[in-house]
DNA sequence: TATTATAGCGAACGATAGGTCACTTGTCAA
DNA sequence: TTGACAAGTGACCTATCGTTCGCTATAATA
């Protein structure tokens, strides 16, 4: 039960951060939310700002094994179908898991003010994307599949207007559906565009 | 000296908006930046959300005035090396004037939490920069200048990639040079891509 | 010249923030 | 059974927040 207040903390000051941004944020909602009093919290984490540490030391970590290692990246597709099919799975997941959500939202408000966040934020929302579709586009351009070309510019010109209307669900999640068509749509142009046959 | 104290407030409050968000900033310091005492400030707004709301009403208009005439559209480029010098003169301006940075940043921060910033968010990162561009389009494959697309389409997949590129400049400044040549790069890849000849 | 509105000032207000501390409770090992 | 420790509580501290108020100096108006 111990620990589990730690990580219920953490779990809820994502939460709360993401929403409300880290100076909105108080303790004593925080640890209302738990059914805890604020002197509670004080039990577990040194500061308010020992829970943002610990919670950007998470986010780091998770990132890294998520998407840090070569084993954790999806197979290269071996059709153009595939291609499409890879995109919109991942789309799914990252625009409706709530964690993925809740820490995207947390890097776009925080990424001026804290030097960790501002990290993750270009890690999360450029190069990370970048650098996976390039290994997948090189890959399918290897087997004739896209016409070839700079594998990175390609990977940049598919992966940002795909991240532009993540965002927008994040904004405006009323558009989530339109959003998730617009992503299939646009990958259908862009394989129209550069796939082969 | 009255309304100039008043614009002052605004102007400062921008600034330190888009630095340390609504709820980081204090009356004290913002006032304290122009020269003046916190109760001084209660002369000219009624109160802090006050400073926050007139803010937001000035950013509209301005927004209205600037984008949202058609007289204020800049001219079909006529030639493919025109789109990139277009392209190259817009990004110029909106990642170096530090008005328009301020702005994007407190839209960035901020839209999560207050309706009209939501709003003005997408305007700025999304639909806005697309209808422009999709005006563009159509005109330039009306001259036989890109190849015959949905001018839609072509518009987001112009424009996503180049906003990002600007977000990551109010990120990480330093990065700047990079981003702009890679604007460019960009651009000349796009017109490689769909430019006819 | 007398009057009045404006814009600034400093002191003070109540509310709330993050944080500390002495205390209680429950658990488990010795 | 007892002692130690972890986890939670409520009272309390200090600092700071946004805001109000009474005062003053100035400049325009009548």
């Amino acid at each position: 039960m111990a620990k589990d207040t730690k990580e219920r903390i953490l779990d809820e000051a994502l939460r709360q951060f993401s929403q409300k941004g880290y100076d909105g944020t108080n303790i004593r909602e925080l640890t209302a939310s738990l059914g805890l009093v604020k002197s509670s919290m004080y039990k577990h984490f040194k500061s308010k700002q020992d829970i943002w540490n610990a919670l950007l030391d998470k986010m780091i970590v998770y990132y890294a094994e998520r998407f840090g290692s070569a084993e954790n990246l999806p197979p290269f597709p071996d059709t153009l179908e595939g291609l499409v099919a890879m995109t919109m799975k991942m789309a799914d997941v990252t625009i409706h898991d709530e964690m993925i959500i809740m820490t995207r939202k947390l890097l776009t408000i925080e990424q001026f003010r804290d030097e960790r966040a501002r990290e993750l934020a270009t890690k999360h929302f450029m190069t990370g994307l970048t650098d996976m579709f390039t290994h997948i586009f090189e890959g399918m351009m290897n087997k004739g599949l896209l016409r070839q070309d700079d594998p990175e510019m390609l990977a940049f010109a598919y992966t940002a207007p795909i991240s532009a209307l993540i965002h927008l669900c994040d904004r405006e999640p009323d558009k989530t559906d339109d959003a998730i068509a617009q992503i299939e749509t646009f990958s259908r142009h862009f394989i129209g565009t550069y796939g082969v046959e």
